[in-house]
DNA sequence: ATATGTGAACCAGTTCACAGCG
DNA sequence: CGCTGTGAACTGGTTCACATAT
């Protein structure tokens, strides 16, 4: 059961869940059922079972999923076992914003390099953190073990910072920049855009009708 | 032709059909066909037609779409033509942060108040904004056109948060809070949690396997 | 000739229904 | 008996194929 050709969307839930069993650890609830997890995130009970059932056989027949194993598997499932080291490119504004936020390193993921092209950035200390020149990347990536790249440059750089990170051979990138990035297959990029967000919620806004929505 | 029920996966991608006609429009496009659109997007170019067929008949055949009109259209069906104004709950690290983010004016989104239950931030000044208690939300919300709220606070705040909010009105929410929040019907919450996105991207790395992957 | 708009065909993802196990 | 795990049925979203317009 080590699968290799999971859906998408499958692997877009699986954080929800570990986040959801992470809650539950915290408050000592020792076994929950497919019914009790999906009316808590309001997903299908059938679904739940389905996803996880992607990756192994965790639940016992008649009483339902030990929160505790769940917790393991889905850590190791989602690859959270080890610290995941990250390379912030660009530090204005938002990337400062980024770097302030706390809420990574909980989490397993810190930013251990960032970087710009702006030369009067590069040499200065942000959060802990000295700006390098974007020039130095390729060679921080082979003495440390950077695996995944945020982007914070404003639009008209994206791109090309993008593909010299997936020259560089990262392999996963979080961006932030309001672009459609080319990336060659293989090359994992998740986009994060609060504006497009906001848009989706003014579409709904004036044209008036029922029914609410989500999304992740 | 206007419509009252649109699949929410279309809703979601015409922020990127704007997007790119923003800058098309910006590069001085005249006319853009599906295909073009589509190679632009990596979207199928019947995707497109099909998508925006749903709310008129914009392009002209044998031509293509006049990026003018399509803007246009756009602007109006995203209802992008007014100015939205937004109440931010919640000004600590990560509010602060979405504060001085200068990404949301330039669309048309201001952060017109901002709220916090801290004694100690109460009548602060940040980023231009004075912090209110929460409990003034409900009169703020009636003598100004705050139709959306982003919600900063954190995890154990936030389910509270967004009920009050529910209740003085609010049916826009973009919710930076990593809950799966309960909503009443006809409410629309859209979540920002860039953990749960590198969790994904984490997961991609863990089990290797070819093929890149997107999401919006 | 070229590109849109759209019903029909197709496919992926969800839900149903139930067998199997604790 | 209750709840998981899963093939089968279904749903809705995407793509195909072509009629239609310029």
């Amino acid at each position: 059961m080590k699968p290799n050709n999971i859906p998408e969307v499958v692997v877009q839930r699986l954080p929800l869940y570990f986040r959801a069993v992470e809650l539950l650890s915290r408050r000592k609830v020792e076994v929950i059922s497919s019914q009790d997890l999906g009316s808590f995130l309001k997903i299908s009970p059938t679904q739940i079972r389905k996803d996880l059932s992607y990756f192994g056989h965790f639940g016992k027949q008649g009483k339902g999923y030990s929160v505790n194993r769940l917790h393991k598997e889905l850590r190791s499932i989602l690859g959270l076992e080890q610290q995941w080291c990250m390379a912030l490119i660009g530090v204005g504004r938002l990337g400062r914003a980024i770097l302030s936020y706390g809420g990574f390193e909980p989490h397993g993921f810190k930013i251990a390099a960032c970087f710009d092209t702006d030369p009067k950035q590069i040499g200065k200390k942000v959060s802990n953190c000295i700006v390098q020149d974007i020039s130095g990347l390729e060679e921080k990536l082979r003495q440390s073990d950077i695996h995944i790249a945020i982007v914070a440059v404003p639009q008209d750089q994206a791109q090309r910072v993008i593909d010299s990170l997936v020259k560089c051979g990262i392999r996963s990138i979080l961006n932030y920049a309001p672009i459609c990035a080319r990336v060659p297959a293989g090359i994992n990029i998740r986009d994060i855009d609060p504006v497009m967000s906001l848009q989706t919620l003014t579409f709904h806004l004036t044209n008036i009708r029922e029914g609410s929505s989500r999304t992740r």
